[in-house]
RNA sequence: GCGCCUCUAGCUCAAUGGCAGAGCAACGGACUCUUAAUCCGCAGGUUCAGGGUUCGAAUCCCUGGGGGCGCACCA
């Protein structure tokens, strides 16, 4: 039967205790008395005086342990590293000026029984560090930090976006069609209706719905699934903003873009003159505007156009050692030359604009360039993290595009879409002129905490299980 | 999916064909101002798993497993 408490009230976090008392001399006494929580990471026995480093969730504090003052001595000092304890006592600083609480009770809260790592090498092995996060998140302190960061851009995008008039609403995971993405999608199986479901690769199509049924600004923050490949910028399971502006086109998704992301910079991390791998990366507005077909000519050295011969273009790209399908057309062509010779190049921020229709199914035509689309991406540190555009709002032009993609699927492509009759039908019903803007969290996250594998930004990244012992 | 690298004590790491080791943690002891406390002592292993080569394998080879990086795919 265990003797462990049910409840426990503490009335300071450390963090609290050094802003209240930091300022207290070397060998100050007070008659404070507080009650803290968390667990014991470090301890300094020394014969009838201890010593403690008792971590929360703020930081540590240091815990004074005088045989004669604290109760239950011998035991404090047998408690091993990792377990959870509570104590009160009077606040103090030692005589070489270490804030602490000199105390009289204390409390087992949870035992240890796992021995914690090394105290000063802590985690090194990342797949311990992924698997046992729970661990990870007590000795690494930038794991801790990168989470917290995480926490505040979510919540500052809320925030912002709320202030401009956007609703949050939730559309369902569970998809009949996917659709919104290029992307290879999971399926599950529902039981009671006997179908197969797919697990959403974006948000778009019921946003887009919604912006029909008159929420003008929208927005969801929320999980979307690939069924693809694990690299240090890519997790199967990973969190998009999505937001639809009525009556906005891509130029004003450009500028909300930039403000956002800078805003969120400076309100988490201070400023937007980041650095990151070592290399600096100033988010300040406004960016870069450069067409797909500029930064090719920059970056690859050569001029590539819609209006250029198929075979011209083909003989380009295989030039890059792009493997090149006979399906593609002039469009799909262009994109790879730019992804392979350019986009990873790009530091940016930049937004990559007017990209060929042939690759934007849900993108309206170019208002004054045939065969291009008003999409941007914002490309930061060589990689996208974001994608937006104008909306298709023209039914018949959508169902077009929809069977172009169903075209596609049949010949093989497991990318491409296919058509979805209930989008059509609310796109019948009336979508306003629409901008719309997705941006990857998890690839804002890493920028802000500088962290150059997607895993250090996840609490749990998807990992093979582990075999049973 | 392919290629390269990697896996040794709870943690961080040595030992590169010749007795499996250290630091921290644990365990026993000393110590009333420590800061990764210090000092003395004592334990700790299916070297990821299985097979092979060898007088002898953590080390070399093969198969399998986990992980990392790159390529492919993608945001």
């Amino acid at each position: 039967m265990s003797d462990l408490p049910y409840r426990f009230e503490p009335t300071a976090t450390a963090a609290e205790l050094h802003e209240r008392f930091d300022s207290l001399d070397a060998g100050a006494e007070t008659d404070d008395t507080v009650t803290i929580a968390g667990r014991l990471l470090l301890r300094r026995v020394q014969g009838k005086l201890a010593f403690g480093q008792l971590q929360d969730s703020t930081g540590r504090i240091q815990l004074f342990c005088p045989a004669q003052v604290t109760e239950r001595f011998e035991e404090f000092g047998n408690l091993d590293l990792g377990d959870w304890i509570g104590a009160t006592g009077e606040m103090m600083k030692t005589r070489k000026g270490e804030l602490s609480v000199r105390v009289r009770e204390w409390v087992l809260l949870a035992k240890a029984r796992r021995q914690f790592p090394d105290k000063w090498h802590g985690l090194s092995d990342v797949d311990t560090r992924y698997r046992q996060r729970y661990v990870d998140l007590w000795v690494t302190d930038e794991a801790r930090r990168a989470f917290q960061i995480r926490s505040q851009v979510v919540s500052s995008m809320r925030r912002r976006l709320e202030a401009q008039g956007f609703v949050e609403v939730e559309t369902p995971l569970l998809h009949a069609i996917p659709g919104g993405a290029l992307a290879r999608p999971f399926i599950t199986h529902h039981n009671t209706l006997d179908i197969d479901l797919y697990l959403r690769i974006a948000i778009e199509l019921h946003l887009k719905r919604l912006v029909v049924g008159g929420l003008e600004r929208v927005f969801e923050i929320g999980r979307v699934f690939r069924n693809e490949g694990i690299d240090p910028r890519h997790n199967p399971e990973f969190t998009m903003l999505e937001l639809y502006q009525a009556y906005a086109d891509y130029e004003d998704m450009m500028r909300l873009t930039e403000e956002l992301v800078a805003g969120i910079a400076e309100e988490v991390v201070g400023t937007t003159r980041l650095t990151y791998g070592g290399q600096a990366l100033d988010l300040t507005p406004p960016w870069r505007r450069a067409t797909m077909n500029e930064l090719i000519a920059e970056h690859a050295g050569v001029e590539v156009d819609l209006e250029m011969d198929v075979d011209a273009l083909r003989k380009i790209a295989s030039g890059f050692d792009v493997p090149v399908d006979d399906d593609w057309g002039p469009g799909k062509l262009i994109l790879e030359i730019y992804e392979k010779t350019t986009e990873s190049e790009l530091w940016g921020p930049v937004f990559v604009t007017d990209y060929p229709q042939e690759v934007s199914p849900l993108a309206r035509a170019h208002r004054s360039k045939p065969g291009y689309v008003e999409r941007f991406e914002p490309i930061v540190a060589g990689r996208e993290l974001g994608n937006a555009f104008t909306e298709l709002t023209d039914p018949d032009e959508q169902r077009a595009r929809f069977e172009e993609q169903a075209r596609l699927k049949a010949a093989g492509d497991e990318e491409a879409m296919i058509v979805d009759e209930d989008y059509l039908r609310a796109l019948e019903y009336g979508l306003p002129p629409t901008g719309g803007l997705g941006i990857g969290i998890d690839r804002l996250v890493m920028l802000l905490s500088d962290a150059q594998n997607i895993r250090d930004v996840i609490l749990f990244p998807t990992l093979r299980p582990e075999q049973e012992r």
